[in-house]
DNA sequence: CTTGACCTTGAAGTTAACTTTAAGGTTATG
DNA sequence: CATAACCTTAAAGTTAACTTCAAGGTCAAG
């Protein structure tokens, strides 16, 4: 089988080698083989589990909880561990969504009833902000 | 009129009176007139400012974005300025709304597939991050 | 046999928006 | 007049997720 070093596995992951190295000390990945001289060589998989992190990321979820799933399929774990994290996650994104949504709504109104042209004095925009509630 | 210790500051405002200092540093807050001891006396309209940095920061504005929009109070600067940098928070928020959106509909469908139950070996979820895009 | 492209470690720097710590001076209260 | 509750400054610490730097060892090409 096929084995990389960590520049080799940092083109095929698109992932950098200082955060590989640093995924390794936060316990993503797992100490890999070494050379003779010292050199980290990575097996193939390990393309497939950097993967997994830049996706876990791109879900929005934290190194923290992407280590918890990872040692749970490491330890082939519960699933509904691995659910109840995705189902906080899904609650955490789906509060963000509303309260974006709720400023969303008010910038937008306020920018309409801003033409835009003046001077700051009375500018709708400002008042908005500094509104109370 | 009435003045207030930076103390009395911070109970009016809810701001701590570190992160007013920082702020003075920042320059969000003008520097205000000091007692001959040294201590900082603020005038009424201090709360309100700060009321505005708040409600701002809430909106998703960064310091460095409030700190324009005040400067341009102070200067009783160009509306048109303003506005662009509210349009351009909508434009952020808008981007941050619609890709929060599409992994809420990937994350709740796959959560639904999950029944919550078995090993982690085959688990829907670790399998939709996994997969490749 | 030297040059350049790799690899090693550990430590420090980055960003935002503060908070905490250290080491003191001031003021109000009993 | 002592003590607690304020205030002052500058500097360092916090969090996340890295990146950059420093100082060096290794390896392939010419």
């Amino acid at each position: 089988m096929k084995t990389f070093n960590i520049g080799e596995l940092s083109n095929q992951s698109g992932v950098a080698s200082h955060a590989i190295r640093f995924y390794e000390r936060e316990n993503l990945m797992p100490e890999p083989a070494r050379t003779q001289s010292n050199y980290r060589r990575y097996p193939e998989d390990a393309v497939a589990r950097l993967q997994f992190i830049i996706h876990a990321k791109q879900w929005g979820f934290t190194l923290d909880e992407i280590r918890e799933l990872l040692m749970l399929q490491d330890a082939n774990g519960d699933r509904a561990e691995a659910k109840r994290i995705a189902s906080e996650q899904l609650e955490k994104i789906r509060h963000q969504i509303q309260s974006l949504s709720r400023i969303e709504a008010v910038l937008s109104k306020t920018l309409e009833e801003c033409s835009g042209e003046g001077p700051m004095d009375g500018c709708p925009i400002v008042e908005a902000i500094a509104q109370e509630r």
